[in-house]
RNA sequence: GCCCCCAUCGUCUAGGGGACCAGGACGUGGCCCUUUCAAGGCCAAAACAGGAGUUCGAAUCUCCUUGGGGGCACCA
């Protein structure tokens, strides 16, 4: 028997708003409430987006609410990779943390004492009640229905008990009725019902006087006035007793869509972390937002990526902008299927988002990385080139791959037989290389016009196709069997570097020979 | 084990009873263009998970099976 005295549960008229009798529409104010534990998953960031979408689309409220009542994993570093993750998407809210709004706070934790409040307020109404069940007899009990195979949760031993506040240690819980059924109607799936039988007397107020989930987020979407919930699928469980909280506050309940989950290219169970580390067809799996920002890709292009995910534009087409996007979108087109990101088409898609891009904005995007490679950028340089690997870099990060020859005073040759062609062999290699040496020489005007002209006279000359001498002049001017055009690089490495490079292949040539 | 959600090409999707021997995109293969690599153009292969039912008619509605996913915490 509990020792502990009893709490007499008595009624008192608790001032609420009550929109129940209010029949006008309520403006649209929407919400994304992450809790940062961890830097923002890219589905935390689509979530985000349909908010934001959403919100916009109905001239509404995007808000976003830091849900940090859980002390054990969160951290401010991680909060501020969520603003930081969202910024760069563009997905700016309306009212939160920074930027203020006259429902805040908009951080859980400064507002502990609102759940307190009207945690009391269900134990007076007879709604929830205290518990003081320890952690140990929790898990016996885990532990119990495990062998038995059945998992019926929480005993309900507290439920009657009517613990009073001066009963340890205790939690609060929600009294769930035990019989009949609870329905909740989500927007894209329509009504899905639970047998109450089947729903647990979930724990509302933690014994550090911190809520749930289930507390904060119905007290403050009330507070807040949010009228439509869009949340992660895996809510669809504890959907009913959101509905009987509402229920019991007398709040009208926002109306609610769950969207679906994104999957693992792996198959197994949804997209996590541990998926980092592997590729599918040699493109590598991101899961965090900063990750495909250090991966270069465009905000730009990973909204237009994940906007389609889940959700079509429909007419067949594949690139539009949010604004577009935001005309059409309706909750009910949203696929409840879960499903995995499509990565190759994202890097197709980001390639097509640079090559829109005027040359200069891309040079200036393109600087970062390359410096974060070790290059010592040469601007001028730098958008003179931007033209010709416009179509060719799918990332920003890999103009490094393309431009390195063009910032480093020394290029190396790894094998000399690159420098040697198709149906060519030493000599005739290095006939070649001294040859053009000498046209480029011979260059009054060194523009990629004239070297081509003069180019394409000498391999006519030398009974050479073209893809033969421009092959290991490439080579020997960039180090590479691949690179942006070759007269286009030589105009930007300048006359005496390229012949200078040019000079040095034939030696190494030589040399090896 | 129990509860809930979901199911169209390899992947993302269009499709809301006849307009579908199922359309688009990425990827894949082939051809063209071409100084490499790209980009671009053309062409091709590729799907309604299975079974019952409703209906004159089903990818579309219902049920069952199977498969996938989620939940069953003093985490969100």
């Amino acid at each position: 028997m509990p020792t502990c005295s009893v709490h007499q549960p008595y009624a008192i008229s608790h001032p609420r708003r009550s929109i129940l009798s209010d029949p006008t529409p309520r403006p649209v104010r929407v919400r994304f409430a992450p809790s940062p534990t961890g830097y923002l998953h890219i589905g935390g960031a689509r979530t985000a987006l349909f908010n934001w979408l959403f919100a916009r689309k109905h001239k509404g409220v995007f808000i976003l609410r830091i849900e940090d009542t859980d002390q054990k994993r969160y951290t401010a570093e991680a909060e501020q990779d969520f603003k930081d993750s969202l910024h760069w998407l563009g997905l700016n809210w309306d009212e939160g943390p920074d930027v203020g709004g006259e429902f805040g706070p908009y951080r859980q934790s400064e507002r502990s004492e609102m759940y307190q409040q009207w945690a009391n307020w269900l134990i007076d109404n007879g709604y929830a009640y205290r518990c003081n069940c320890t952690a140990e007899r929790l898990a016996g009990l885990r532990k119990e229905q495990g062998k038995q195979k059945v998992r019926i949760g929480y005993d309900r031993h507290c439920r009657d008990l009517n613990l009073g506040p001066d009963c340890g240690e205790y939690v609060v819980r929600f009294k769930m009725p035990v019989d009949g059924e609870t329905t909740v109607y989500d927007e894209m799936r329509g009504n899905i019902s639970f047998q109450n039988a089947d729903l647990q007397d979930l724990v509302l107020l933690k014994s550090d006087g911190l809520p749930t989930y289930h507390l904060a987020n119905v007290v403050d979407d009330h507070f807040m006035e949010i009228s439509h919930i869009m949340r992660a699928d895996e809510w669809i469980a504890t959907a009913p007793l959101h509905a009987r909280l509402y229920q019991a506050f007398g709040w009208e309940m926002p109306k609610i869509a769950h969207l679906p989950v994104i999957l693992s290219p792996s198959g197994k169970g949804k997209l996590s972390k541990r998926d980092q580390a592997f590729e599918e067809g040699g493109t590598k799996i991101l899961v965090q937002v900063r990750e495909f920002r250090e991966a270069g890709y465009l905000p730009e292009a990973v909204v237009n990526f994940l906007t389609n995910v889940g959700w079509a534009f429909g007419d067949d087409r594949e690139e539009f902008t949010p604004e577009e996007a935001m005309e059409r979108f309706e909750l009910k087109d949203i696929n409840p299927s879960a499903g995995k990101l499509p990565f190759d088409k994202l890097v197709w898609l980001n390639n097509q988002y640079i090559m829109m891009m005027a040359p200069d904005a891309l040079a200036e995007k393109i600087k970062p990385y390359l410096e974060a490679d070790g290059l010592v950028v040469d601007m001028d340089k730098l958008k003179a080139i931007t033209p010709y690997i416009q179509e060719r870099i799918k990332t920003l990060s890999e103009a490094s791959e393309w431009l390195a020859f063009l910032f480093k005073a020394e290029i190396t040759i790894d094998d000399p037989v690159q420098l040697i062609q198709k149906n060519m062999d030493v000599d005739s290699t290095l006939r070649a290389l001294k040859a053009s040496y000498d046209t480029l020489k011979g260059l009054g005007d060194f523009s990629h016009e004239q070297q081509e002209k003069a180019m394409r006279a000498l391999a006519e000359q030398m009974g050479l196709k073209a893809g033969q001498l421009f092959g290991s002049v490439r080579v020997a001017t960039s180090g590479q069997p691949v690179s942006p055009p070759l007269f286009q690089s030589m105009e930007v490495l300048g006359k005496d570097v390229s012949l200078k490079r040019i000079e040095d292949a034939i030696k190494l040539l030589m040399i090896d020979d």
